[in-house]
DNA sequence: ACGATACCGCACATATTGTTTGATATTATT
DNA sequence: AATAATATCAAACAATATGTGCGGTATCGT
């Protein structure tokens, strides 16, 4: 990739999280995006076709980073197995989370929350897929599927947005005891 | 209230809701909303001071409608007791939403859901607040309390807009079977 | 050094917004 | 039935945002 578009893509990006965190995602024009960044008006359209595709850019950028590296190997889907499993995930997770926070939270604090919150359950839940059977329900599995993601990102969501001292670690120890398994019998 | 005041009221507000069914919130201007209203522009501007406030005010009509009535007394906050417990309620609110389905389908569909959903999960945080005290956790009450909240409204957010066969009163059940409690022991 | 291309600045037509004006029609009240 | 209040309307308005197109310039990769 040319020097040129990393420089505007990032300065794109960089002026459009800034402005996420002063003002509503509706409320930021493309005008306010290229005179933050400071590039041309044809430029910006260059690089997205509208403020959502440049939404959606950097949501996948965060989510890559978040999603990017297994902590260990995928040999046991025992979640509360110490190595490798959904416990140590969930945790590895919010560790990433963490490192983007601000970030993440002046997306989560208006609407654009909406379509950082869908790509995250739909990440979540190719993730706990691999975990369902482990859980002791009557419920059929798109139920029990759309809870733990659901419920995760919004405890996730909860998590960022509120200014608390919890660590992912707990968080994660937190949420493991509210599903129902053989060890929290 | 006048009655011109209510007609256009009414009128503005299907109007908005048809369109919710056929293009995003965030591309529905309010010249389509006077169009389709078949209203003057002042006229519009005279109910709702911007597009935000219009779809706050369908909201607190449909939060009014679905939280209006008790099924119930109060008495009892034991959540799996067959009256007034917690099961019922979520039961009850479960058919009122059902009645509203395709005007919250079309407020969930896109960003406009984000709104509903804040509005939801403060609403469902008063009631599982009277029921902290019946469930089996070591997590602080804050974490508990998003928890229930949020997974709750994801549960619904999920029925509503896939459409699938599962009853009010199905779904309830699948939901307090994921809390931990003395029954679910 | 050179061809490719990303950027810029500017301009343009189009569309939306939010407000104002004065006239008209409907309402609530007496 | 008459009257005063007011909700609505149509039209016009400036201000702003959008998306696109153009030639010229600077920077890039090779």
């Amino acid at each position: 990739m040319d020097r040129r578009q990393q420089k505007t893509r990032k300065a794109i990006f960089e002026a459009f999280t800034k402005l996420l965190g002063e003002k509503r995602y509706s409320n930021i024009t493309v005008q306010d995006i290229i005179d933050k960044a400071n590039i041309g008006r044809s430029t910006f359209y260059a690089h997205f076709e509208t403020k959502d595709e440049l939404l959606k850019a950097l949501c996948t950028d965060i989510f890559r980073h978040i999603f990017s590296d297994s902590p260990a190997s995928e040999k046991t889907h025992d979640f509360s197995k110490s190595n490798g499993g959904l416990q140590e995930k969930l945790t590895h997770i919010l560790h990433h989370l963490s490192d983007s926070r601000q970030e993440i939270k002046s997306i989560l604090g208006c609407e654009s929350g909406e379509l950082f919150m869908v790509n995250f359950k739909e990440y979540l839940c190719v993730l706990f897929e691999k975990y369902l059977n482990e859980i002791k329900t009557q419920a059929p599995k798109e139920f029990v599927l759309n809870y733990l993601s659901g419920s995760f990102s919004e405890t996730v969501r909860w998590w960022i947005v509120e200014k608390n001292e919890y660590r992912p670690c707990e968080i994660a120890e937190y949420f493991i005891s509210f599903i129902p398994s053989e060890k929290n019998a």
